[in-house]
DNA sequence: CCGACTACCTGCCCGC
DNA sequence: TGCGGGCAGGTAGTCG
């Protein structure tokens, strides 16, 4: 489910939670999710504070007060549920959360004070177990081969239309490919790929090079393009993620954008951009769905 | 190096 | 009602 605004929509609902918490135990009930977890994986977490979660592209960094960051990905299905003690007033017993399969639950955190108190559980469902989970030293973070060839954040100044003149150049890959790459652009996936390029009035086809051709007959393409995509991340930041079938807040509450998905999904509809009149379309495009106005994404 | 493709895994939906 | 096929938000690895 998660993109970077599914990402940081969980970011936003575990740090209240984590941040400051010790964690007091990890359930960890299988070997691996993606990729086998770290020799003494829970072990290394036990007794450790949390002092900070923070986001990189589509991954949340827990950084611990040993100078050690948790590195977790959602992959394709994973989500995190909170279970506070609070919620069922007895110590042990937790609320739970019937929309999720427990034996996908893979991993528990149970957090605490500094006294030993437990407030909550943090667990980790992942159905299809493309996500993962390692342990970074903080210092060698940058150079670790998970972040050290991301390209940039598409939230910041970092995106504007020469820089992605510059990225794209010479590149005969199509458009929606080269968003699609995180070594380009950290942190984009396709569903928000699709809306940014509808909304830019963009090919996915064309060649992404040509973004950065003086001849192309639109010269403003790739600040179109940069402003689109600024655009559709932060609104979907600020609408909580999307909720695709079962995309849920971590309080629980789903997210709603989309509702307000103007190609993704909607094969068959009639393209939303005012006067235009065309028909949503998709096509498999390097093995993944891609939905786009034939009419006006030129 | 780049780009295209496959594999990883389970759930769900569709058509037969 | 059951079953097979295709598809789903991502990305690491392989191959040309």
């Amino acid at each position: 489910m998660p993109e970077l605004p599914e990402v940081e929509t969980v970011r936003r609902g575990l740090a209240p939670v984590i941040e400051g918490a010790r964690i007091l135990n990890v359930d960890q009930r299988r070997g691996d999710l993606r990729f086998p977890f770290h020799e003494r994986f829970a072990s290394r977490l036990v007794g450790r504070t949390i002092t900070g979660l923070g986001r990189r592209a589509k991954y949340l960094l827990t950084d611990l007060d040993d100078g050690t960051v948790l590195v977790m990905h959602l992959g394709m299905s994973g989500s995190f549920r909170i279970e506070t003690a609070a919620e069922s007033g007895t110590p042990g017993e937790f609320y739970r959360d019937r929309s999720k399969d427990p034996r996908h639950d893979h991993v528990v955190f149970q957090l605490g004070d500094s006294a030993g108190t437990v407030r909550s559980n943090v667990v980790y469902n992942d159905p299809r177990r493309f996500g993962f989970m390692t342990l970074v030293p903080r210092d060698a973070l940058d150079r670790h081969p998970l972040f050290a060839h991301l390209g940039i954040d598409p939230t910041g100044n970092a995106l504007n239309g020469p820089i992605l003149r510059t990225l794209f150049a010479g590149k005969v890959t199509s458009l929606k490919a080269a968003l699609l790459d995180q070594r380009l652009i950290a942190g984009l996936g396709n569903i928000y790929v699709c809306e940014a390029l509808h909304r830019a009035g963009l090919s996915p086809f064309r060649a992404a090079g040509t973004l950065a051709e003086n001849a192309w007959q639109d010269g403003m393409a790739a600040d179109r393009l940069a402003a689109a995509i600024h655009a559709v991340v932060a609104e979907a930041i600020a609408a909580g993620g999307s909720s695709l079938r079962d995309h849920r807040q971590a309080d629980g509450t789903l997210g709603y954008f989309q509702h307000s998905f103007s190609v993704y999904d909607r094969a068959g509809r009639v393209c939303p951009s005012p006067g235009c009149g065309g028909t949503i379309e998709r096509r498999m495009q390097n093995g993944r769905s891609t939905f786009y106005c034939g009419t006006c994404q030129i």
